[in-house]
RNA sequence: GCGCCUGUAGCUCAACUGGAUAGAGCAUCGGAUUUCUAAUCCGAGGGUUGAGGGUUCAACUCCCUCCAGGCGUACCA
């Protein structure tokens, strides 16, 4: 049982009361603290006296427990800070993860770029916020998958061949037709290829490009999924939500009744040309997600996506799916900052910033943390210039290079013979050793935190805030000294620190170097 | 017009599902290196959390109004 739930027992059975305690951003407020006071009649500071007065025998984890503005703030005792690094070293690589899922199996679908060019800087954010759920996730117990859904039929990609087309044989760009680099690229290969199926062959081209660049930035999908598969069981969505009397005709066109089940109006499935729209597909490609047996379906998407939820949702309802298993994550978008200068993008007039150039300019674990320490909603501006320019003080070297000082010690620590040893532990002591315990006790928290609200970025600014703590540690003691003792005891933390340290560069998909 | 998202230090962002004194990095200024990597550490300045109301013992956080920006509001994808 985790130390926090052995606080919360004790506490709910000395008071009777549901008690919760959270974790305290001042360490004069102890490690946990509750509000319980607050929520019982009557004067908060009286009702946490009374309780603490009442209070039975403490497990022996707790130092002491204490009132102070209300709030009864919970100290632990040394012995249990000393624990953890017991902990960290006993579960290794596991330590934070905890099998909450259960095996539950989970799609998460993220990036499906339509493959009409390489992918761009908001395609890395949306890989890397998937690609850490997916770690996270993996690492709490599910059974998780990572699904690329491949748009081959829609108009631009008619568009795009045409383009290719033209560029070939020297026509002019067609009416609204892609004007990229990447444009002449492929009509030179063409040109080689002679492919019999022009769509075929761009689609099929740019996948590959997009598949490389995803490798580079170390993303890899487990699951491909292609429209035009998906586009033969759309039938079968039809005629099933028609036995359902939720079909109509109206102008020509077919009509799905989601306006009841949320949705504010009916939206049309067939258009009177004949052809599906952009949702009966996506109909069909979720329900054929959950037939595959997904208990939940996690979908990242741009904020551009957000009218489409309703509707999908809506007809997931009505043809019997639990639409509340559907999980919609909106990645917002990316504002590209270039000589101080707003960029604007259009993949069409081939203005864009690629991936792959952040990738080679700034290296993927700096991109990577800049997507991984914000905000999914937040508008997020990418300063390229700060980015190449702060690479050297860079918040993601801050971090790594923590880690790679405790490769340093370790290393340092072999050649004169210093071990680990953890009967030495409890000559730690001093304010910086007990908060870095503090902190590494709290990481299990900050991973079900992710776990629960899909937002990684707390794994980034608790790394941080550990890093921080080492390097102050680093500056003020010696690891390896003359105190054998003293060193081994050291070590032994150094090498805990250096273990969720890892463990969390590991869930965020960032390198952790050894040397730097 | 309506809906969703955003607005926090000069800049980029945090703030653990309402908690105690709103924190980091960059930038600016001042210090620290015979010792395990200075890609580090210590310190200073910098805030009416877009504005105004409300709820609460307690509001960056919840509610209302307004302002600014983004996205959506298709028989486009």
């Amino acid at each position: 049982m985790r130390i926090k739930d052995t606080i919360q027992e004790w506490l709910k059975e000395c008071t009777g009361l549901p008690v919760e305690i959270t974790t305290t951003r001042n360490p004069a407020f102890g490690d946990y603290t509750t509000n319980i006071a607050f929520s019982i009649e009557g004067d908060p500071k009286e009702n946490a006296r009374n309780i603490l007065s009442n209070v039975r025998k403490k497990p022996d984890i707790i130092e002491k427990a204490e009132t102070k503005n209300g709030f009864i703030n919970i100290f632990l005792s040394k012995s249990a800070l000393f624990r953890v690094i017991d902990t960290v070293r006993k579960e290794g690589n596991l330590y934070g993860s905890y099998n909450k899922g259960e095996g539950k199996r989970i799609l998460l679908e993220f990036v499906s770029a339509n493959p009409t060019g390489p992918l761009e800087v908001p395609n890395g954010r949306a890989a890397s916020i998937g690609d850490c759920l997916y770690r996270v996730l993996s690492f709490m117990g599910y059974s998780v998958d990572k699904e690329y859904y491949i748009d081959d039929c829609g108009r631009q990609i008619k568009l795009l061949a045409k383009s290719i087309n033209a560029r070939m044989i020297g026509d002019n760009v067609p009416e609204g037709g892609y004007k990229g680099e990447y444009i002449s690229e492929l009509a030179d290969r063409a040109r080689i290829m002679k492919p019999q199926n022009f769509e075929e062959f761009a689609v099929s081209t740019i996948l590959s490009l997009q598949k490389k660049t995803l490798t580079d930035f170390g993303v890899e999908f487990t699951n491909w999924a292609r429209e035009s598969e998906i586009r033969k069981i759309c039938p079968d969505i039809i005629e099933k939500l028609k036995n359902k009397g939720l079909i109509y005709k109206e102008d020509n066109a077919v009509w799905v009744k989601t306006s009841s089940f949320g949705d504010e109006k009916d939206r049309v499935l067939i258009k009177s040309d004949g052809e599906y729209t952009y949702l009966t597909p996506d109909i069909a490609y979720h329900v054929n997600k959950f037939e595959r047996g997904y208990h939940t379906l996690i979908d990242i998407l741009g904020p551009d996506h957000l009218g489409h939820i309703p509707p999908l949702k809506g007809a997931l309802e009505a043809l019997g799916y639990p639409s509340g298993n559907l999980v919609v994550l909106i990645s917002q978008w990316v504002t590209i900052l270039e000589d101080g200068k707003k960029k604007r993008m259009s993949k069409r007039e081939g203005r864009f910033i690629t991936l792959d150039e952040i990738i080679s300019t700034i290296g993927k674990d700096v991109a990577k943390f800049i997507f991984l320490t914000r905000k999914r909603d937040s508008h997020l501006v990418f300063d390229i210039d700060a980015a190449k320019r702060e690479s050297k003080e860079n918040p993601v070297y801050y971090i790594q290079y923590a880690y790679a000082r405790m490769s340093s010690i370790e290393r340092v620590a072999k050649e004169r013979g210093i071990g680990i040893n953890e009967s030495k532990v409890k000559l730690l002591g001093n304010k910086e050793e007990m908060d870095l315990l503090r902190k590494l006790m709290h990481f299990p928290e900050i991973v079900e935190e992710v776990e629960r609200t899909f937002e990684p970025n707390y794994i980034a600014t608790y790394l941080t805030e550990l890093a921080s703590l080492f390097h102050t540690f680093y500056e003020r003691h010696r690891v390896v000294s003359n105190d054998g003792d003293l060193s081994e005891a050291r070590l032994t933390l150094t090498s805990a620190i250096k273990q969720v340290l890892g463990n969390g560069l590991s869930l965020l998909g960032i390198t952790a170097p050894e040397r730097m």
